[in-house]
DNA sequence: ATAAATAATTAGACACACCTAATTTTATTT
DNA sequence: AAATAAAATTAGGTGTGTCTAATTATTTAT
C-alpha cells in the first residue's frame, strides 16, 4: 500500500491480526481458516493465502492440526490496532457526536492509520479512557488491557438482575435495534422470562419496559 | 481497496484528483502526465493508465494537446479530500499537539477516511477554521475556499516587509529549518538585500535576527 | 467401517496499481 | 528540413489480495 517501512503492516494484515486476536478472545479453542473467513467476511482460500504470509512474518503460527495462533509480535500489532479503533471510537462518540452505531465502520478505517505517536497522543486527549462506547476495554499504551466479568444475557439466570457492560455485535443493524429498545452501556436489565421452544427471552429494560427478545440478542449482549 | 460503494474513490484516485487540483492552483496552463509523475513520485507510464480509468470515471478529461483537466465532480471529490487533509491537520496541531513538520504524512493518510459527515462534524469541531497550519485556506462545506493574496518571498521588493502566510513545500526538511529560523505563519519579515550571483537573500525574522537564504528558499515562502 | 458432509487446500484467474523497456509522437535545435 | 531531445504511449510484467472451481483431508453420521 503506502510507504511501508520496515516493521508496519498493510490494511489486510491487519484486519487479519484483530480478526484472529478477536476470535481468540471468545474463547476459541482452534482458530480455523473457516472461523477467520467468517469472521471476516470473506473466503477461505483467501484466508489460506494470507496465513502462509502472516506465517512469514512471524505474526502468527498456523497448524492444520492447531488452527492459527498469534506470535508475540502478532499479539503486540493486533492489540495496538484494536487500541487504536477503540480510542478513535471514543473521540467519534465524544468529540464529534456521532452516534452509538455509527462510529465502528468509520474506526475500521481509522485504526489503520500509521503514525508511531498517534496513540498515545489521542489516549491523552481524550484523558485516558478505560473503556469504548461498546464496553469494551482499551489497551494501554504499555499493553495492558482491562478484563471485566462478563456473560451474555443468555446465561443469566431467570428473576436475575445485571447491567449492559458490552456487545458483541457491532453491526449497524444491531446497534440500532439496541437503541430502539433504550438499550447502551449500563442499562439496567431483567430476565423476567425464558421461552425453551426457541429459545427467545422477556427482558425488563429500565424501570417498567418489558419486551421480548430472540436468541440470537441474548447471545449478543454482554451483561456483569 | 475497502467497500468502496457507488460515489467512492480509491485511495490512488484520490491521489491523483488531488494532485491535479494542486497542479492546477499553481497556475499551470497545462497539466502533462508528465508533471502529475513529478508530483506524486512516480512513472508517467502509470500516471497514464490511471487517467484513462479517471476519464473513464468521468473524474478529468484528458487530451494529449490539452493535458489532464478536472471535470466538475474532479473537483468535488479533489475539494473535498483537501478539505479533509486540511482540517485533519488543524486537528492534529491543535489537539494533539503535533509539530508543524509531522502533520502533512499523517493528513496524507486521515484524507482517505470515507464518511459523509466526517469533514462537517470535523469542521464544527475545530471551530470552522479558514486556514490551514501552513497557511493554506480549508475549503468550506459549500465548496467555496477563501483566497489569499500572496506572492513569494523572491518577489518581494528590497526593503519592503511582508507576512509569511503560507508554505509551498511541507517537506519535513524544509518545516524542520523554518522551526530553526523561528519561522511560522504569521512571522513578519523583511527584505534587506538580493545578491545576483546566485539569487540568496539576506531578510530580517521578527525585530533583529538577520539571515541569508537560499534562492530555493525564498521560492517555497509565500507572504502577503 | 463406510458413506456423506464439512473443512482445508491447491490451481488458476482477476482487478488494481505499479514498474521497466521499447516505441511512437511531439517539440526543440541546428 | 533534418537531427536530436523530450514527452507520451504501448507492451508486457510484478506484487497484493481477492475470487471460483476442483481436489484432498478430516469429521460426523449411518
Amino acid at each position: 500500500m503506502y510507504h511501508l517501512s520496515n516493521g508496519m503492516h498493510t490494511f489486510s494484515e491487519e484486519n487479519y491480526l484483530r480478526a484472529i486476536y478477536r476470535i481468540s478472545l471468545e474463547g476459541a479453542t482452534k482458530i480455523s481458516p473457516t472461523a477467520i473467513a467468517e469472521e471476516l467476511q470473506n473466503n477461505p482460500a483467501s484466508v489460506i493465502d494470507m496465513l502462509k504470509k502472516l506465517t512469514e512474518k512471524k505474526l502468527i503460527s498456523y497448524d492444520k492440526k492447531k488452527g492459527a495462533k498469534l506470535t508475540d509480535k502478532g499479539i503486540k500489532t493486533a492489540m495496538d490496532v484494536v487500541r487504536k479503533h477503540r480510542l478513535w471510537e471514543v473521540f467519534l462518540l465524544e468529540k464529534l457526536g456521532y452516534g452509538w452505531d455509527e462510529i465502528h465502520d468509520i474506526a475500521e478505517q481509522l485504526e489503520h492509520i500509521h503514525n508511531d505517536e498517534l496513540a498515545d497522543r489521542l489516549d491523552k486527549f481524550l484523558g485516558f479512557p478505560d473503556y469504548d462506547p461498546h464496553g469494551d476495554p482499551i489497551p494501554k499504551a504499555n499493553g495492558k488491557i482491562a478484563t471485566i466479568h462478563k456473560t451474555t444475557l443468555l446465561e443469566v439466570e431467570i428473576g436475575s438482575s445485571c447491567q449492559v457492560v458490552a456487545v458483541k455485535d457491532t453491526s449497524t443493524a444491531f446497534l440500532q435495534y439496541l437503541e430502539k429498545l433504550g438499550i447502551g452501556i449500563g442499562t439496567r436489565l431483567k430476565l423476567l422470562e425464558k421461552i425453551s421452544f426457541d429459545g427467545s427471552m422477556t427482558i425488563q429494560v429500565g424501570k417498567d419496559n418489558k419486551v421480548n427478545v430472540s436468541k440470537k440478542f441474548g447471545e449478543s449482549v454482554l451483561v456483569g
